[in-house]
DNA sequence: AGCGACGATATACGTTTGTATAGTCCCTCT
DNA sequence: AGAGGGACTATACAAACGTATATCGTCGCT
């Protein structure tokens, strides 16, 4: 077997990953794929099998990128740290962009790679929770299953969002000063909330 | 013209609703969509003219029903009255599931009913933090804006992440029980948080 | 020198797709 | 009674799709 990956293969895979995310997956055909590759449509045969094939070998890709991005988060445990997990996370953001929108797209087309994708998020999520109960961190009293659910929509919500944000907010879910007015009212929201019990 | 709307045309926009929110708008045929309606596929040129002016007429009518879950969400502002709020939307759930996941799925693919959709989700969050403030339920130097948002991730969160719910939590994100314990964590969220700020 | 193996291309095949056309049924209004 | 129109069906068509097959060039190895 060769010793470095085809460079068609991965022109695949990354154009792939960019279409499917953009349109999903049955909007998008393999002439386009390969055109945007610039490759010829039989390569994806060669390589991935079927359409099918290429998706599962995308998913693959995409579960390995976004471990990489959990692991800045778990690093990171407790309230002083966790703004400097997300600085971390979002430094990793502009790198693999097609990657986080891809998995955005994939929460929606229900797939196994998707599945599979949701229950690592959820099981990261529950750690960084067990993280900080053991540290004593948190507050007593804490439905810790539901804490790890909300952690996951803070995690995917601005991905969701993202195509709609600069139309509706005036820029990208992760440009700079977003990114810090996140940073901020997230803390806030975890240490205090934003509401007053009576007024 | 007729009193009574078009049996077909009711048949045809419930079908289509359900199988673009299963599969999404491109990988469902109107042909399968005639045939779960009952109807010929050429009926769908006679009521819409086209697959696209099919979506648009769905858009159109869920952005109806959703306007209606919004309404009980904002005829409770206030703390107190947000769980309330939150049991009455999710009575509301059941009886216009295929609804909620359209707009799940619209969210994904872009199009002009799926930004509008946006726009009037945040809008209305804009507009409950608003009241919050005007009746001082509104902690001191709290993000506005970024409150708002968060209150778009607490919504869809949930619809997001239905499909994968059974599978990684057991049941559905709109069971009774689920319902129950959301709404209880949420409250605290908002109100105290669930991390510390010291050990 | 020769022979696989692999990356890559070109082209053909059968199916499915959205759209178009022609026609049927039935109710309403005059 | 009969004309018109709206709801609906059946069928045809060109384009696009995923898949299959045959072929080519070029390495590395013996």
């Amino acid at each position: 077997m060769s010793q470095v990956e085809a460079a068609g293969r991965r022109q695949l895979l990354k154009a792939g990953m960019k279409l499917f995310a953009e349109r999903g997956f049955a909007a998008v055909g393999l002439r386009e794929i390969a055109a945007a590759a610039g490759v010829s449509l039989g390569l994806v045969r060669t390589h991935f099998g079927s359409k099918d094939g290429l998706r599962e070998a995308i998913d693959a890709h995409v579960l390995e990128e976004i471990r990489a991005l959990y692991a800045a988060v778990l690093e990171h445990s407790s309230v002083e740290a966790l703004e400097q997990a997300i600085e971390d996370a979002l430094d990793w953001i502009p790198r693999d962009h097609d990657a986080l929108m891809y998995a955005r797209m994939s929460l929606m087309e229900r797939t196994p790679g998707s599945q599979a994708l949701f229950d690592e998020m959820l099981a990261v999520m529950r750690q960084f929770i067990d993280n900080n109960a053991r540290l004593g961190f948190l507050q007593p009293d804490v439905d810790r299953e539901w804490a790890a659910i909300y952690m996951v929509f803070d995690f995917i919500g601005p991905a969701v969002i993202e195509p709609f944000a600069e139309h509706a907010l005036g820029q990208s879910m992760y440009a700079k000063p977003m990114i810090a007015r996140r940073n901020a009212f997230m803390i806030r929201l975890f240490t205090r909330g934003f509401l007053k019990r009576e007024r």
